[in-house]
DNA sequence: ACCTTATGCTAAACCGGTTTTTCTTATGTC
DNA sequence: GACATAAGAAAAACCGGTTTAGCATAAGGT
């Protein structure tokens, strides 16, 4: 139970009666480069062996600035899509020798600011962060200062930073278009209040599908903090006062789960007395009963993207970012949910 | 785009004409202790502030030894129950001024073991770890060496480790005698092929179930790379092979996934033509059509324990953990896929 | 024989803090 | 007036590495 003294560069060092220096160089490979005697080199890794030598990782960063770690900032790391980015990312940074921190921010400015302050502190090298909106100041401090940073799932007006993202627009509006050509003309949009990019962008793809038809607008904007909590009834009585609504597209999946619930609650069929369509493809859509038609972000795309970009820049000689936004299109996956039943 | 150098503690220090160590005693609040006058100390927090000073964290974790962040490896953070657990903790983690390092093993004791190294030349203070079996080696050194560990979801044996699981063996027992109590006879139980803890421990319930009302065993075991791809036809031929079985209970939630899906292939009605229980409650059950029976773990209560004790191991004079092991007992959600349709 | 260059390694500064030790000066006590 | 003590702050060692500059010695060129 006694704490057992690790081994230091000194240590070996002093095994063997040479400078600390030599041992780094050896360690690190660059004995050739220094000119070290192959003798040297092979008696200052053995004895690394036999010692269980392990570089002190800590150290290592603050002399050389580098920490090799990516911090990870979510919005919920429980939710299925970022959980799923969050894997793949994970896998991906760790074969490039980066680790993971990562954080939720729950969409709330104060606790970002806070955790994007401790990653700061920490010198994480790079960032890849799914901003709420009001932290903007620090994202642009952060590029000003040449960290890497790639933004994603929404992007913030006026901070040129990199951004991956999917077609929210286009791709709402292809989904709600999928409901017109199946015959639906009262089509609703139940969506979060929110100023957020991505939510405003899905909004423009319903209110374009709209316009673009002539049809009537049924709109249910539900604050983020009732997402879970009462989301069921409001949009039960959603429901109830607009009885002529035969299709609901849900801008986020767990916006399309508690509108189910609340189908269910009332009795309605699916397709027959309503149709759904919701954004992101989680498991459950494909499983139930019927299966709902949705809008799929390929997240493995997506997940490549954003750890390609921020490697780019980590390697980079500090050009800085140039605000280049990459758009990858989602896919509708059309199931039972938006199936047309003759009436 | 320039980098900014930043302020260190000696820019401060220089500043004033001071020396750095009477900063570093004023700026962690020792001032008072080390008996530096009011009005040094309240200069030095002005310039600090105006400055902009904020001290860096890897070269205080250098000193100190402290890193303040945990090492969270999960099996795979994608999955509902492990990024439930990581967001629960993380909440917590964070609120005692930690940060986490997560990553997913995949039930590879390779990259387990290669995590394990990385985690540890990075310094976290403790660990949160899910293991796999064939790491008890690199586990037992951590605690050898008074790192704070504790396992959850499976433990070790012969790694006498802090622990925090679930009654496995009770609830699946449970779960299965209520199958019994419904008057299903034929209870079929559909696991990995695993020797870890918590897997043996559910095929323990189950097995003993058989035995005490002298049961027919229907056992399926799949493999655990077999579990996305293929589970599917090998679930639904073995229901094929057995057309006996009134009822399933799987041991994981995703197995219970793949079962409803080769259930719905084979046309088979729930819980008409077969009952259905499920360990973990994953939300999809809960909307499933028909809702799906399952075992529940609290998922708060075992993020609160097991993050309380590893503050509290972080917080103790390194008496070395000694092996606790703390169970929750999980709570049967009892739902339509298990009612008993008269025959 | 002398200068140059290559070889092989060391010394020392540095990264940015924490913490123990030491020093100077003022004050109080007998 | 001598001496102990306290106040206030500086100095220095340390954490464990990386990296630049430098110093011997040997080999090669003329």
């Amino acid at each position: 139970m006694v704490k057992k003294k690790k081994v230091s560069i000194l240590d070996i060092a002093k095994k063997l009666n040479i400078s600390k220096s030599t041992v780094s160089f050896i360690v690190n490979g660059k004995a050739r480069e220094r000119r070290i005697s192959e003798e040297l080199t092979e008696k200052v890794l053995q004895v690394v062996k036999e010692m269980g030598y392990k570089p002190n990782h800590l150290a290592q960063s603050l002399a050389t600035g580098k920490t090799n770690s990516i911090g990870l900032i979510v919005e919920n790391i429980s939710d299925s899509f970022f959980s799923n980015i969050a894997s793949l990312i994970e896998e991906k940074a760790y074969n490039s020798g980066y680790e993971i921190i990562y954080s939720s921010t729950n969409d709330d400015v104060a606790k970002t600011k806070s955790l994007l302050r401790m990653f700061r502190e920490r010198q994480v090298d790079g960032y890849i962060i799914c901003p709420p909106i009001g932290v903007e100041e620090e994202i642009r401090a952060l590029i000003e200062e040449g960290t890497p940073v790639v933004l994603f799932d929404r992007h913030l007006p006026n901070v040129a930073a990199d951004y991956v993202g999917t077609d929210n627009q286009e791709s709402t509006y292809a989904a709600c278009d999928f409901l017109y050509g199946q015959g639906f003309r009262h089509i609703a949009f139940v969506t979060l209040v929110s100023a957020q990019s991505q939510m405003q962008e899905r909004l423009a793809g319903y209110q374009g599908l709209i316009a673009a038809h002539g049809l009537e607008s049924y709109l249910l904007e539900i604050p983020y903090q009732l997402r879970d909590t009462s989301a069921i009834e409001r949009i039960g009585a959603f429901l109830e006062a607009h009885p002529g609504i035969d299709a609901v597209c849900f801008a986020t999946n767990y916006l399309a789960v508690r509108g189910l619930q609340a189908m269910q609650r009332l009795g309605l069929k699916i397709p027959g007395d309503i149709a759904v369509v919701a954004f992101d493809d989680i498991e459950l859509f494909q499983l139930y009963s019927p299966p709902i038609t949705s809008v799929a972000q390929p997240m493995e795309e997506i997940s490549n993207t954003l750890i390609n970009i921020l490697l780019q820049q980590l390697q980079a000689v500090r050009l800085g970012s140039k605000g280049k936004k990459v758009i990858i299109p989602s896919r509708l996956t059309i199931r039972e949910s938006t199936r047309k039943v003759s009436t």
